[in-house]
DNA sequence: ATTATCTATAGATCTATAGATAATGC
DNA sequence: ATTATCTATAGATCTATAGATAATGC
């Protein structure tokens, strides 16, 4: 039970380090305060990780295994299921700003998430490809190569996260990665435009 | 003169801290940091900006007078000059990386740059939407209505820098964005394709 | 007088190490 | 024995304030 106990420590840690990290990205968030949400002292904390980027580097495998780990491996993801996905993330903000501020951060000069982040997307440029190339063949309906709009992709997805983290009223993440599959797909249907920007 | 002089400092203490931030965030940023480029102590640099966040506001201003004040009031933008705009930031890896870091950082509660990049994002959009409505009407030729593709132009843009200073070598930054353009055209040309991601 | 800088320093943090103590598992 | 925590603490920083000193402008 020892081991099942303790893991489930670690679990609690990385939970309350996600948050923090949210609340303050990763320079910015204190090993105390993240113990603190656990109840426990800054020392305390570092017996289940020994450094900090050691639980930022976990925090971020964690992660990953959970997206990855709820798709299979490559051929059964449709455009469709990541308008979902967007969905989803957009009833999560908590997730979705750790994640940018990471993504902001890890672009700044030794930063322990750069790397991970390089491959992943990397990683995911892949994956949207492939995915691309199974719907449409080598050619998108626009012209575009699989591997073209694959940047595109995963650009508009973390465009609009920002945009969408910054004034979550006058933005419509789901709408607007419709939108954008719309495009790709060369479809000139409704396109309702029910939403803002208004200010 | 006197002035003068001190506007010059002035000046010179931005572009440090344009530096500094690239490398490392507003929140890494030290203000020694920032003063030891331009010769001067932590203390004698508070005599300019007289706390650390005045000095990141001030950076923001700075940066924006510049990068509006390139382009005139609204009017006579197209798109084409924002593909130009694209390949002029891949030679700038500073510049952007300065923004990149910042703006990640401010989705981060409290952060001195949040309301900055809010508002900033709105005019953008503004704008955007505005120069799609003088070049295609109001509706583009896909469909959407020139605020729908405005957000996710600006998205495009955003995204892609993030993709490019991760991975420049894998990802053409202007070769993207011409892509995405054609795309908002429904213009089913060449798209030559003659780059990366092959990793 | 005002402006530009510096030294000294207060007061907060922060990460990480050392080593004690209690609890748990065999 | 090992695991989980704690207290104490070293050693770095960091921002900001106070106040001195030199230089500049009138």
């Amino acid at each position: 039970m020892a081991r099942a106990r303790s893991e489930e420590r670690r679990a609690e840690i990385l939970g309350a380090a996600l948050e923090v990290i949210a609340e303050r990205g990763y320079r910015g968030a204190s090993l105390s305060a993240v113990a603190e949400r656990v109840g426990l002292t800054q020392q305390g904390l570092l017996h289940y990780f020994p450094t900090k980027e050691a639980l930022l580097l976990a925090v971020l495998e964690d992660r990953d295994r959970w997206d990855t780990g709820g798709a299979p491996g490559d051929g059964s993801w449709r455009p469709e299921l990541l308008g979902s996905l967007v969905e989803y993330n957009a009833m999560r903000p908590g997730i979705v700003q750790t994640f940018s501020a990471l993504l902001g951060e890890s672009v700044t000069e030794d930063h322990p998430a750069r790397e991970f982040f390089t491959r992943r997307y990397t990683q995911v440029r892949a994956r949207m490809a492939a995915m691309l190339r199974t719907e449409y063949g080598d050619r998108l309906p626009g012209g575009q190569s699989p591997e073209q709009a694959a940047v595109l992709l995963v650009a508009v997805l973390d465009g609009l996260q920002y945009q969408w983290l910054l004034d979550p009223e006058s933005v419509d993440m789901p709408g607007a990665f419709q939108d954008f599959l719309r495009l790709l797909r060369q479809d000139p249907s409704p396109a309702p435009d029910t939403r803002g920007d208004q200010e």
